[in-house]
DNA sequence: GTCTATATGGTGATAGAC
DNA sequence: GTCTATCACCATATAGAC
């Protein structure tokens, strides 16, 4: 269903653990965390909800896993797609659209790792996250900054600026759905490109 | 804590419903629906949980309640805050700015409002909210496309930029506290600037 | 590694006294 | 309008056989 799949392999290198995170993945998408119960996960893998607790000592446990695999794959792709392209404007929109991008391969997936973080209680694990999270930030923000001093863009708030264009990401992970008009990476193309241009006209020579 | 609360006396003008479903919404936003018993609740106003049933048939009416009430309020506001103002960038930071006040008088019961209404399982009300977002969203949609009939914006994709400005909003719901740096009409007003004026220097004389 | 069986506790909701 | 008492259910998690 998309190339995220693989990078579970990471976690042990167990199939049958991956399959329980791949399953509980799409579960604590659809249901939420508390709605998502051992019972379905289990369901889900065609075992005994007992045989989960061979592979991992609870279910918040296998929620973190999902998070921070997620985030890992997140923060690879748009590092990987924006490299090696010149124009700020370009790697702006090469970010986006890996994010879009991460959303559709797994957008169940996704949507964990990016707005249901706060499920984890663990405080290690929950600095972990934001720690990734703020690294993912800061990605972008460098590119900005670069843009910014090679004069393709003006002297912006670059927080405010990397924050506008991932909340329009974050947020399209709530509502996109991969049957609509649009594939994800077209509307995160075009959110891009409104907002370095502007809503303004050109000026009237 | 808030303006939003007199609203809450619009359902039925019993001041111990208002406290339920005030204190509901708070508990709500902090752990979630399914994170929160009516045995929470209960205790949060001072009174037993059965006594709770004496006002709502049951926990998903508390909620529904919430929701349509937060949006109606929000409503109203953005609505109100434009009014009488000329420029499209004007009315477009003035319907940010409301939309932030809201947030910022009721964040706990916003955010259940704007984030947590997947929560709404009974199909009659689910639509009437959906139908309420609509209409909102839809309101910006109008002054936007105000905006380009008078010359002011270029022509541009409407859906796309009120959906932006939207996203930046409910997303900053997510992430905005009180004791922050900035406020959050600040904040919003910011975003609307930014968006509208783009990434792009003037150009070169 | 997977199972059956079970311990333990919290949940939403109801009955009925006051 | 609020209470006590209780029901029926489902949750997470564990024990221990195979």
């Amino acid at each position: 269903m998309g190339n995220w799949e693989p990078t579970f392999d990471a976690a042990g290198g167990n199939s049958r653990a991956t399959e329980i995170l791949r399953e509980s993945a799409k579960l604590f998408a659809a249901n939420g965390y508390d709605g998502t119960s051992m019972q379905d996960i289990a369901a889900a893998v065609g075992i005994k909800k007992a045989s989960i607790y061979h592979f991992f000592a609870d279910k918040a446990e296998i929620h973190r896993t999902i998070v921070v695999l997620s985030l890992t794959r997140l923060t690879e792709l748009v590092q990987d797609r924006q490299r090696g392209l010149e124009r700020a404007a370009d790697r702006v929109e090469a970010f986006a659209r890996a994010h879009a991008q991460h959303i559709a391969e797994s957008a169940p997936f996704y949507f964990t790792a990016a707005l249901g973080y706060n499920e984890i209680i663990d405080p290690a694990a929950k600095a972990k996250v934001q720690r990734m999270r703020d690294g993912y930030e800061e990605a972008l923000r460098g590119i900005i900054r670069d843009g910014i001093q090679a004069g393709e863009f003006r002297e912006l708030d670059v927080k405010l600026a990397a924050r506008a264009i991932i909340s329009c990401l974050n947020w399209m992970a709530r509502w996109w759905r991969p049957d609509g008009a649009d594939s994800a990476e077209k509307i995160a193309s075009d959110y891009v490109k409104l907002i370095i241009r502007g809503f303004l006209p050109d000026p009237i020579e």
